[in-house]
DNA sequence: GGTCAGACTTGCTGGTACACAG
DNA sequence: CTGTGTACCAGCAAGTCTGACC
């Protein structure tokens, strides 16, 4: 079959993570097309270039151990870059390239079309049959003449490259769409001319120009690095902290792994390895590619067969070699999970792409439970009703203390907190209380008693709090850590959470319910069955229950009282082997993903036509989700904020509120049929009803998972983000000091921020902050001015004039004084910059993306190849959570 | 096929320690 | 030395996704 080839690719590739002789060709672009097509010899080649790599590397610094000498400074790059969310692709936006038709935005219909056609000519080459991975495409068009070749590209290409702007989100603040625009996606009509736009053959996100500005994308160049292997080998996870382990690592990572994996064994307890290939294997799938119409009805991935042969043995192999436990086991039920338990190294023969379910997790767990807050210590300031001071018993006051403290927050103003509240309250208070209603309620004797005590603690000597420190460190160091396969690992949230009141985002309909405090009885702890149980910190009380399941990660969990159907999990710190292991599968996946975009993007574009319904939804769902970083958006109660994704878009929206309630206001132009296709779907519908009726984010996760294996919605977000990442820095860096770099690093975080819609609040400060700018800027203007005066009379041979303070200042050469206007120019220069950039960045969050969807090894490599040390882009934590990227090979590409 | 429990990841905020400019 | 600004981190809310169960 036609399709064993393509698996093939995959799987060597994996296992090879090790070796591969290939030659990496990470240039051109034109070479591209067909080194994709063909192979995935990219991959290997890929590969081997990290081996190269490796040696170069030397010259740079050990991760670990660097030490930054360097200063870095911090100076912003400034950025022209124009309000960050800026509509995106509304027509107005268009114009640049395309005079032609104002119609016509920089993205994209063209592109569609191009793409398609590109794919679908890549398809006709091909035959029939492929798999998905590979390149050939189910569909074929006919009519396309000429292929781009660069194509290619654009597949590898990110999102964000492909959409030149995606200028999508409103911020908060800045949207700036309008709300027309906003309302829907505005179809491109324009004739699209050829496929030739230069643009079909950039990435989606080149399509869309990014209004960002940074300004740094072109589209084009992408190809390069189209081939980095993919799968990086499984390296090890570097735990942090044993040495030897690391050296094995870095061993590993300077030569081309060896299948065996062999420096993974060692690690083998604590790290997994990483399932990621293997979760690949399990399923390849491959496409029919009948092109006609009858596929059509036919669900896509029912053309879409799975040929799983090769992985098995692969995988199996790597297990062994590993002794983990992979991930990959699925469908266990519980009972057989815990049998598994015992046999550690079994392996079920079914490889699943989820992330371990059933797998076991540890073998040995010791840890000392958590740590509660201290017990409520009454104040005694008694609050006001209706004017006169009141007696509260110690448990009103504490809960009336929790709403005091909120006075100046924008929960105050809310109707629904108050109410929540005030029926938590009003139970405590009892029916006969002389307190009967809110409005005569007056908490300012207990917020002015909270704000000295804040002062309070303000003021206290450094001495003090660092007594103070000290004793709470005391306190908390045996919760702080646990011992997993032998290796003390960080715990995360060793804290029990303490009471106060529910703050919900957003419209949360629970907002301001008392969150009572959580006892020792409400705890179930997880623990190894030959670990001691944590004594009960509260004499008197025991826990909820003690279990030994090492199936999960969990150390200990207890119901959220606000919601008792959920839990609060207390797990492992972000830097542990544990989360790093899964953390790095993740981007394995997303790496996979970059192998099967292209026949992905392929497979809906033919859909958008579909007859079936839901196969159109699931296309242009999976647009959007592709194309915007969209989020599944799975079904919300109604005790939930009304928040949507994906799937749960609504008719009327294009202007909503995602996750955690922010704004999510976007203009795009989109591909004529996909513009009909969601005309197609609101019609007959009000705005609340669902666009898209016929999905949930189960369907279109289970269609997903036929195109490649182990493939979810988000995994689009993890790919476009490190996509996006890679391909600008990689064409971005230039010669230059490291403080340039730098610069170049925060605006692609910057871009990949945006595409992922990460926000935060402009801080209080931000106006105040800017008009001080301003200010120092009109008076070094001023300064300027009166330089300039001084120099006109300097080379008259007049004296200068008196300063403002009537002083008569110091006669200055024209020469010196000329040396004086430069630089007072060029810091104003320097602060315009500033200004601008803080401008820019005011609603951009660029922590969220580099902590959840940027793969680190882009950005180890980066700085490996570019001598930036490593601290001036990640911070300690970051620098731990990552440990197990750091000793990868400098030429590594995501 | 749908629902739900369960487990884990993602995301924003606020407090604060610390760096820096004046 | 001091007031500001910011980076960092903890906290916890809010997502995603899987598998069991009906």
């Amino acid at each position: 079959m036609a399709v064993e080839a393509p698996s093939k690719h995959v799987y060597d590739y994996d296992d090879e993570d090790d070796d591969g002789p290939v030659v990496f060709k990470r240039s051109n672009t034109s070479s591209s097309k067909q080194n994709q097509l063909n192979s995935e010899v990219k991959k290997a080649s890929s590969q081997r270039s990290d081996g190269q790599s490796g040696r170069q590397a030397s010259s740079v610094r050990a991760p670990n151990g660097q030490n930054s000498v360097a200063q870095a400074n911090k100076s912003i790059p400034p950025s022209k870059s124009p309000p960050i969310r800026s509509p995106i692709l509304s027509p107005k936006s268009s114009n640049s390239s395309a005079k032609a038709s104002p119609v016509r935005s920089p993205v994209v219909i063209s592109k569609a079309s191009t793409s398609l056609n590109d794919q679908s000519k890549q398809a006709s080459k091909q035959n029939k049959f492929t798999s998905v991975k590979e390149e050939k495409s189910p569909i074929k068009r006919t009519d396309e003449t000429n292929s781009d070749d660069d194509d290619d590209d654009d597949d590898s290409k990110p999102l964000s490259a492909r959409l030149k702007g995606i200028s999508s989100q409103g911020n908060k603040g800045v949207s700036t769409s309008t709300p027309a625009q906003s309302q829907r996606f505005v179809p491109k009509i324009e004739v699209k001319g050829s496929a030739e736009d230069p643009d079909d053959d950039a990435p989606l996100s080149a399509r869309f120009s990014m209004k960002s500005n940074t300004g740094t994308l072109s589209s084009k160049p992408y190809g390069s690095h189209e081939k980095k292997p993919l799968a990086s080998k499984i390296q090890q996870n570097g735990s942090i902290m044993k040495d030897k382990q690391q050296k094995s690592s870095m061993l590993s990572d300077k030569r081309p792994l060896d299948k065996g994996n062999s420096s993974d064994q060692s690690y083998a307890k604590k790290l997994k390895i990483s399932d990621t290939p293997t979760m690949m294997k399990t399923k390849q799938v491959t496409v029919k590619a009948e092109k006609d119409e009858e596929d059509d009805h036919i669900p896509i991935s029912q053309r879409i067969k799975k040929s799983v042969s090769s992985v098995s043995k692969t995988a199996s192999l790597k297990q062994k070699a590993t002794k983990v436990v992979s991930s990959s086991f699925k469908k266990i039920n519980k009972k057989s999970k815990k049998d598994m338990k015992k046999s550690k190294y079994s392996k079920s023969t079914k490889l699943s792409p989820s992330s371990g379910d059933g797998q076991k997790k540890w073998s040995t767990l010791v840890h000392n439970g958590v740590i509660f807050p201290p017990p409520y210590n009454p104040h005694g300031v008694k609050m006001l009703y209706d004017g006169r001071p009141v007696d509260l018993t110690p448990e009103q006051e504490e809960v009336a203390t929790m709403f005091a403290v909120m006075q100046e927050t924008d929960y105050m103003s809310k109707p629904q907190f108050k109410k929540n509240f005030w029926e938590d309250w009003s139970k405590l208070l009892g029916r006969n209380h002389v307190i009967k209603s809110l409005d005569k309620c007056d908490f300012t004797p207990i917020y002015e008693w909270h704000l000295q005590e804040k002062e309070k603690k303000k003021q206290m000597s450094s001495e003090e709090k660092k007594a103070l420190k000290e004793e709470k460190l005391k306190q908390e160091e045996k919760y702080m850590w646990a011992i997993v396969d032998g290796v003390k690992e960080k715990v995360g949230n060793f804290r029990v959470e303490p009471p106060g009141l529910f703050r919900g985002r957003g419209e949360h309909p629970k907002m301001g319910k008392l969150k009572r405090r959580i006892r020792p009885c409400d705890i179930t702890i997880n623990i190894g069955k030959d670990a001691p149980i944590p004594e009960c910190p509260i004499p008197g009380e025991r826990w909820k229950d003690i279990k030994h399941d090492n199936t999960v990660t969990w150390l200990a969990f207890w119901n959220d009282p606000i919601n008792p159907k959920e839990f609060k999990y207390v797990f492992l710190a972000a830097s542990s082997s544990l989360k790093g292991q899964s953390d790095k599968e993740k981007y394995e996946k997303a790496r996979l993903l970059k192998d099967y975009i292209k026949n992905i993007r392929a497979a809906y574009t033919k859909d958008f036509t579909a007859k079936d319904v839901t196969k159109r939804q699931i296309a242009v769902a999976t647009y959007l989700i592709d194309k915007l970083a969209l989020r599944a958006g799975n079904e919300k109660d109604d005790d939930e904020a009304d928040t949507v994704g994906c799937c749960t878009l609504k008719v009327g929206n294009f202007d909503f509120l995602g996750k955690d309630s922010i704004q999510y206001v976007n203009t795009v132009e989109v591909e004529l049929p996909v513009y009909k296709a969601i005309g197609q779907f609101q019609t007959g519908k009000s705005k609340s009803d669902d666009l898209f009726d016929e999905l949930d984010t189960s369907k279109l996760n289970a269609h997903l998972k036929e195109l490649m294996p182990g493939l979810t919605a988000k995994v689009f977000r993890t790919y476009n983000a490190s996509i996006t990442l890679d391909d600008m820095l990689n064409k971005e860096t230039k010669d230059g000091d490291v403080a340039e770099k730098v610069v170049i690093y925060q605006r692609a975080n910057k871009e990949v921020a945006i595409i992922c819609n990460h926000q935060r609040s402009i801080s209080k400060s931000h106006s105040a902050q800017m008009s001080r700018l301003t200010e120092k800027i009109t008076e070094l203007k001023g300064v300027l001015k009166e330089l300039k005066t001084d120099l006109d009379r300097a080379k008259k041979g007049k004296p200068p004039l008196k300063d403002a303070d009537g002083k008569q200042k110091r006669n200055l050469t024209p020469e010196a004084i000329e040396k004086k206007m430069a630089q007072t120019n060029v810091k104003i220069e320097k602060m315009e910059r500033d200004m601008q950039t803080k401008e820019d960045l005011k609603t951009v969050a660029l922590g969220t993306s580099k902590i959840n969807y940027l793969d680190p090894r882009i950005t180890v490599a980066w700085c490996k190849r570019h001598e930036v040390p490593i601290e001036k882009i990640f911070n300690k934590s970051l620098l731990a959570k990552f440990a197990w990227a750091m000793d990868v090979d400098p030429d590594f590409r995501f």
